[in-house]
Parts: structure tokens; sequence; C-alpha cells
DNA sequence: TTTAGGG
DNA sequence: CCCTAAA
């Protein structure tokens, strides 16, 4: 027993030392990234072809040709469905759909890529354009996007898989070719530490070696239930033909039972409030369709029905986008009072959907005000497409909502300037140019905002100062002059 | 689906 | 920024 521990400890530190020697950032002229793994089950039975595969990784492409994984080793993967996104489509496809069915495998650029928190971790789906993987293509086929890493080592089938994406590939692979031999159920979490190293064995099936922990993690992804019920898969504890190097540690257990009520929940709301989440999505959607480029990888799955955004980190990609590229255009013209610097409230704890908030920098407004310009007061999605087709989180509400704002702040300016001041001096981080508010004013002049005379705002909220065609004449306090319409 | 308007 | 009614 200890020997055999020994001996696992040793091939585990041994393939941990390959691992990392591959988890290096990948070069351009030793890694190819631009194959997709093939699934094709006419030409070598159940085998993959390597040749195809994307990820020579050190190794010649002799070997590779040489290297077939049997698919029941991928059977041994089990997943669940919804977790991966990819239920509806590749249950449509089915059997038939293996010949091009293709894998886009991600190869990470480093350990800490491989964690659930991670996006690309959890991304299934469609490509998307904005791949962090220049591998990744769209190639009209289920793509499933991991940060999967990958090795194909010697001549002897073996292949190693690291990380929670083999879930993904063995749900793949049950779509593609049937019931499931063997299931072993692996995952990971966090890091290598935990990965596994799925081996092939000369006769017997396939048993997982674990690179370190050697944890066999059936209970995790059990859910997706195995027509070959002969073996006991729980666990595999007490199942003879199963070898298992260690005993899952505690902190393996704890996590596991973690993502086990995560995944029920997540099948909960998958299942329930589907409908209710792609509701509460809408508004990325809406903007992404708009503008593909600043897609965020990290909520957009949306894979037919599985709104997943398991586990995400919100925070940092949040800052991530958020900081980024307000268009280039804006930082040019912007004015050094406001630096675009679009410091949205996080909607606390992430879970609310609420947007975040946006300042207008001085730059957007200006073109806010422009599109007025140009097309009228009312025509806010010709604004929003045209001069904001960059900006993925205003639309045309938002823009409605802004020049409403606006109106607001130029009849302000327009009624005192001491009123202005107050309000500088009360908000001192967000002083609108004059220019633009005198602009504004401009506009709104010649487009009354809602139509001509029957606002309610007007009526209501602002009766006497509601137009702003004649500047001078409301002056000072405002009091009592009634506007001519 | 877009816009207007209230909140 | 959200929501809803109206067009």
């Amino acid at each position: 027993m200890n020997q055999v521990e020994e001996e696992s400890l040793y091939h585990s530190l041994e393939e941990e030392a390959i691992v990392d020697c591959l988890l290096v950032e990948p070069r351009s002229d030793q890694v190819s990234v631009s194959g997709v793994w093939c699934f094709d089950e006419d030409i070598h039975g159940k085998c993959i072809k390597t040749e195809d595969a994307p990820y020579k990784l050190g190794v010649s492409d002799s070997n590779l040709n040489a290297e077939c994984v049997d698919t029941t080793k991928l059977n041994a993967l089990d997943v669940l469905p919804h977790e991966v996104g990819v239920e509806n489509s590749l249950a449509a496809n089915g059997v038939s759909a293996c010949d091009d069915y293709l894998l886009d495998i991600g190869y990470v650029e480093n350990g800490s890529c491989i964690d659930y928190g991670s996006n690309e971790g959890l991304h299934v789906g469609n490509c998307s354009s904005e791949s962090r993987f220049p591998m990744f293509h769209d190639k009209g086929s289920y793509g499933i996007r991991n940060s999967l890493t990958e090795n194909i080592r010697g001549s002897k089938c073996q292949s190693y898989f690291i990380g929670k994406t083999m879930c993904d590939l063995h749900y793949s692979c049950n779509c593609i070719f049937g019931s499931s031999s063997e299931a072993k159920t692996v995952d990971k979490f966090g890091d290598f530490s935990k990965s596994f190293i799925y081996e092939e064995n000369k006769e017997d099936n396939s048993s997982p070696r674990f690179a370190q922990n050697g944890m066999e993690v059936s209970t995790i992804c059990r859910d997706v239930p195995d027509q070959d019920q002969d073996q006991d898969h729980h666990g595999g504890v007490g199942s003879i033909t199963h070898k298992r190097s260690r005993k899952p540690t505690k902190r393996y257990i704890d996590e596991s039972s973690n993502l086990n009520i995560r995944n029920c929940k997540k099948r909960r709301e998958a299942s329930s409030v589907s409908k209710v989440k792609i509701s509460k999505i809408r508004r990325p959607k809406i903007q992404n369709e708009v503008e593909p480029k600043e897609k965020l990888p990290t909520s957009e799955i949306s894979f037919g029905k599985a709104i997943q955004v398991p586990f995400i980190s919100q925070a940092p990609t949040e800052c991530q986008k958020d900081n980024s590229p307000p268009p280039i255009e804006n930082r040019v013209e912007s004015y050094s009072s406001d630096d675009d610097s679009e410091t949205m409230t996080k909607s606390e704890s992430g879970g609310n959907p609420r947007k975040h908030h946006r300042l207008w920098s001085v730059s957007e407004v200006k073109k806010l005000i422009d599109g007025v310009a140009h097309f009228g007061v009312g025509k806010w999605t010709h604004i929003k497409k045209l001069l904001f087709s960059t900006s993925v989180h205003r639309t045309p509400v938002d823009l409605k909502d802004k020049w409403r704002n606006l109106l607001k702040a130029s009849r302000a300016l327009n009624g005192s300037s001491r009123i202005e001041d107050e309000q500088k001096r009360s908000q001192p981080w967000r002083p609108l140019p004059k220019s633009i508010l005198c602009r504004v004013r401009e506009l709104a002049s010649v487009y009354p905002y809602p139509r001509e005379g029957n606002s309610k705002i007007s009526k209501s909220k602002f009766p006497l100062a509601r137009h702003v065609s004649s500047p001078a004449r409301i002056k000072g306090n405002n009091n009592n002059q009634v506007p001519v319409v």
C-alpha cells in the first residue's frame, strides 16, 4: 500500500512537473493552437484523431499521430449538462453530429486559469470573437472553450486531461458516442494541485490517477446517469477495478460538496427561473448584438437556454471591463474635466441586476448632443446606432434619459448662475461645462423634448419654465415667468 | 420594438 | 437607472 502510494506520488510529481512545463505561455513556435480536436469515429473507431490535435506540446507529430484516445476514457468524464451549457445543442445533435463535432480546447496560460472562478474556464458555446485564446475559432460547430490543458505523451495512448473541463469533454462524448461504459467523474477546482490525470491502463479500463491529491470525484458530476450500472462509481470507494491512489482530502471534500450545492442551486435556477434570468440579462444581449467587440465573455453565455454565469468572480471582471476602453475618440476629445472615468457603482453583492451607474463623460454628452442635433430628439435608436455604437452600456433609453437630464441641467443653468455655482459646489465631481449646457439649451429650443407643447413634465414639474427657447427670458430666480411656447 | 414618461 | 404604457 505504501509502495503504491509512493509510486503514485512519484508519478504525480513527475507528471506535475510535466504539466508545469506545459503550462507556460505557449510560444507560437512551440505550441500550435490552430487546430481542433476532431472526433472521428468512422476512421479510427472510437478514437480521437490526434493528428488534428491542436497542441503539439513538445511531442513530435509522429507521436501525436500514433496516439488515440479511447473514447471510453472520454466517456469517463461525467458532467452536468447545464453546467457546460451544451445540453440543448449537443443533445439535439446527438450521435449524428459526431463527425463535425469539434471541440475547441483552449490552452491555458497558467494554472490559475483553470479555475471555476475563471470565466474562460466555464465558457461554453459558440465561440465569440473575443477570445483570449487565438485558437478558438467559431467554425459553426459547437465549440467548447475551456481552460483545458491537455497533454499527450508518448505512444502509449496516454492522455492527460487536466481540469474540470474534462467534465465538458465527457459530456460531449456522451452525447456523441452514446452511453459511457466507464463513468469516472473527474473534476478539479482551483489549481493544478488537484488536477487529475487520466491514464490508459493496458488491461484495465481507464482508471484515473490524480496528479497530487489523487481524488476521485464522481460525486461532483454524478448527475448524468450511466446506462452501464455494473460498476460502482460512487466515489469509486470499494470498487476494485478502480485504482485510487489516495483518499480524497478533507479540503477536496469540502470543495466538492460546495460545488454540489452550487450546482444544485444553479440547476434549479436554470430550470425554473431561466426565463426570468434571460429577461434580466436582456440588456447585455441587446448591446452585444450591436457591439460584438465589447462583448462580455463572462456573462454572455447564451447557449440555448443554458444561462450559465456560474462561478464568475464578478468584481475583477467588472473592473476589467469597465475600466477598459472608452472609445479612443472619447479620450481624445474629452475634456479635462471628465476623463471618461466611468465610475460605476457595482451593484451590491453582484446579484443585483440593476445596471451599474455610469457617469456620463463629457465626450459622451457631446456625442449625444451631436446626435440630437443631427437626428433630432426622439431618434434615440439612430443616435445609439450611429454615435454610440461603441458604447455597449448606453442604450437608447439611456440616451433619452440623459437628454432629459441635460435638459434639466440646461434649465438650471438657464435659471440662474448662482444655482449653477451651488451645484458646482455641491457636486464638484461632475462639472458640466457651460458650453455644453448652452448647446443643450439651443438644441432644446430647436427640438423641444417631448413634443411640441404637450409634455406632462412641462405641465407638472416645470409648469413655468418649460421651454428655454428664449434663454434671456428666464433670468434670476425664474419666478412666475410664463414661458411662451 | 421604440419611445415617452413616471418613479 | 428601472419600469411600464402606448404607439
